[in-house]
DNA sequence: GCCGTTTTCGGCCCGACTGTTTTCAGTCG
């Protein structure tokens, strides 16, 4: 947790040395700071412990030093110096949409405005308008841009985004004139939530394409209408309402466009420094060298060019992916998946039954399917007593018997209970072909007590996988207080496979906890714990967060054929 | 403030749109 509050105090550093105008670099090298400590997989103060903080990339002398004031005194002097001299609210300000520092600064200076009250007052008293670089206008937006934040649900969770971005991503699609439509931006890359969403389309005629953009009878408010850029918003159910831009490009420059508006900004700025060191310019309309172009109509042309292989947009998060560009591995795709092992049926809290699962599972070119009910603790989940459960297995493998083309594994989903020992004997385990052993309670424990239960869990010789390890509910419940180091090691020798939960609510494994449990030695498996037919399609996004994770399909269980699979089950 | 198959100093990515301006600053991505 400690990486997370260093990570907003360095970003908090670097928006008041933006108000007080500081230089770029250094402000920049703080947003760097705050970033790399933030995507950190271990623990900060363990790192420092072993005096590597300036190993990290981004830590140099003096953020090294300033984490260790933290950890040592709790506090950074230049983060309370800063704080001393600029209001507390002038943070607030700053994420109007809008108002950068420069206002901000000016609004403080010269009209001592710290609130957003305050600044409602200043604007209501005409004081704003007439202030040098203020106008009219821009209070009209000021104005608009506090009615966004009040109703806008800060970032979107992947799986809303996605529904929103197809829609619109079609509409677009339809518009006179567009060839081709898009999604880019932090979508693309898969990231568990996006901020908005970033529109691309191919045409030749960009004001038309916009215009008719913001003539979209769901655009709720028109941010932006120029020759090849628009902005609007739309409605969100998560709360609000949530931006989309749309950029129209020519044909020729439609890689090119691509890969900017993918990002992520730190990867593309990367992309840029190898560019400019051969001489050459990378923007959104191509490579070029002076006014000759080089590439730009596909994104692999650009990548190829620049001497690197076609970095997956899941990879482009400047986590080192340019460096190891070398030896970069192959990602597992949607395709490799042959089943899922991780579902439930009517027999505990799913809707539909064994075979409408099977016949969903088999449609969807599965060759195997694990049903995994809860256990008899989850007595919210209608949990299956021992007995339940043993004659739910052998309707598992009766039903399974009829089948042609795939087969049912009989499983559980058992219940880790706080003190660590399991919700069923080891007898009863014994009887099935998969188990899943999840946290669903007492998950507020301190970090000896659950990392303890969950290593107790994968040391039992019957328990295969660990279901949705963190427990955490993407902006609902936060992931419980792991030592993740001692987990991976503990899944690593008891050969205990950890699960990348593609549920869009869980996403759990995050993204660089599997990277991290990888390069541990871990095995993961990708299920989609569906509680319904539909949800079976989810495991996309279990996909795109173990590609995140730059994970192979051969540390993947459920890329194997059922005999792999059957054997690395006896060999625990 | 970081970083180094050119460097321990001098670089550090690039462009669109808007509004307030008579040629550009601020904001955003």
């Amino acid at each position: 947790m400690v990486n997370q509050e260093l990570a907003r105090i360095f970003e908090e550093i670097a928006d008041l040395l933006e108000i007080e105008g500081a230089d770029v670099f250094r402000i920049n090298a703080y947003r760097k700071a705050a970033r790399v400590i933030d995507e950190l997989g271990e623990d900060v103060a363990d790192v420092a412990a072993r005096s590597e903080l300036t190993k990290i990339p981004g830590i140099g002398k003096g953020t090294a030093e300033k984490i260790q004031q933290y950890l040592a005194e709790g506090r950074i002097t230049v983060h309370q110096e800063l704080r001393s001299k600029l209001p507390e609210g002038l943070l607030t300000l700053l994420t109007i949409p809008g108002l950068g520092p420069k206002k901000v600064a000016a609004l403080y200076k010269q009209l001592k405005v710290t609130t957003i009250e305050q600044l409602r007052s200043a604007i209501a008293a005409g004081q704003v308008e007439k202030l040098p670089g203020f106008g009219a206008k821009s209070v009209e937006n000021i104005l608009e841009g506090i009615g966004f934040l009040a109703s806008s649900a800060g970032r979107t969770p992947l799986g809303i985004a996605w529904e929103i971005a197809e829609n619109l991503v079609r509409d677009v699609a339809a518009f006179p004139g567009v060839r081709r439509a898009e999604a880019a931006g932090s979508l693309r890359r898969g990231r568990e939530t996006v901020g908005d969403l970033d529109l691309l389309c191919e045409a030749k005629n960009g004001p038309a394409v916009v215009k008719a953009f913001t003539k979209l009878p769901h655009a709720k408010k028109v941010l932006a209408a120029g020759d090849t850029k628009g902005a609007i918003t739309v409605f969100n159910p998560e709360g609000g309402e949530i931006q989309v831009d749309l950029r129209v490009v020519p044909a020729e420059s439609f890689g090119a466009a691509l890969q900017y508006f993918t990002g992520s900004k730190e990867h593309n700025v990367r992309l840029r420094e190898v560019a400019a060191k051969k001489g050459w310019k990378l923007n959104e309309y191509g490579l070029f060298e002076g006014d000759r172009m080089l590439a730009g109509k596909d994104e692999a042309g650009i990548y190829k060019k620049l001497g690197l292989p076609f970095i997956p947009p899941e990879m482009r998060e400047d986590r080192g992916e340019l460096a190891a560009a070398k030896k970069l591995p192959k990602l597992v795709t949607l395709a490799d998946i042959r089943g899922d092992l991780h579902v439930h049926t009517t027999a505990s809290d799913g809707r539909n039954t064994i075979e409408e699962m099977a016949a969903a599972a088999k449609a969807r070119g599965y060759c195997y399917l694990a049903i995994t009910e809860h256990s008899k603790s989850s007595v919210i989940a209608n949990g299956l007593s021992a007995d339940k459960l043993r004659r739910h297995a052998d309707k598992i493998r009766a039903v399974s018997g009829k089948l042609k083309g795939i087969t049912l594994l009989a499983g559980v989903e058992v219940d880790v209970l706080a003190d660590g020992t399991l919700d069923y004997p080891d007898s009863v385990l014994a009887g099935l072909d998969w188990v899943v052993a999840s946290i669903h309670s007492a998950q507020g424990q301190e970090r000896k007590k659950v990392t303890a239960r969950t290593i107790a869990a994968m040391e039992n010789p019957h328990v295969h996988a660990i279901g949705h390890p963190s427990g955490r509910l993407l902006g609902k419940r936060d992931a419980m207080d792991l030592d993740w180091e001692a987990v991976f090691a503990a899944a690593a020798r008891t050969g205990t496979a950890l699960e990348v939960n593609a549920s869009w609510q869980r996403l759990d494994l995050k993204d660089v906890h599997v990277r991290q449990a990888l390069e541990a030695g871990c095995h993961l498996v990708i299920s989609t714990d569906a509680h319904a037919t539909d949800q079976l399609d989810q495991i996309h996004f279990g996909v795109i967060t173990a590609r995140r994770g730059w994970a192979p399909p051969d540390r993947i269980l459920n890329t194997w054929t059922i005999a792999q699979l059957r054997k690395w089950i006896t060999a625990k």
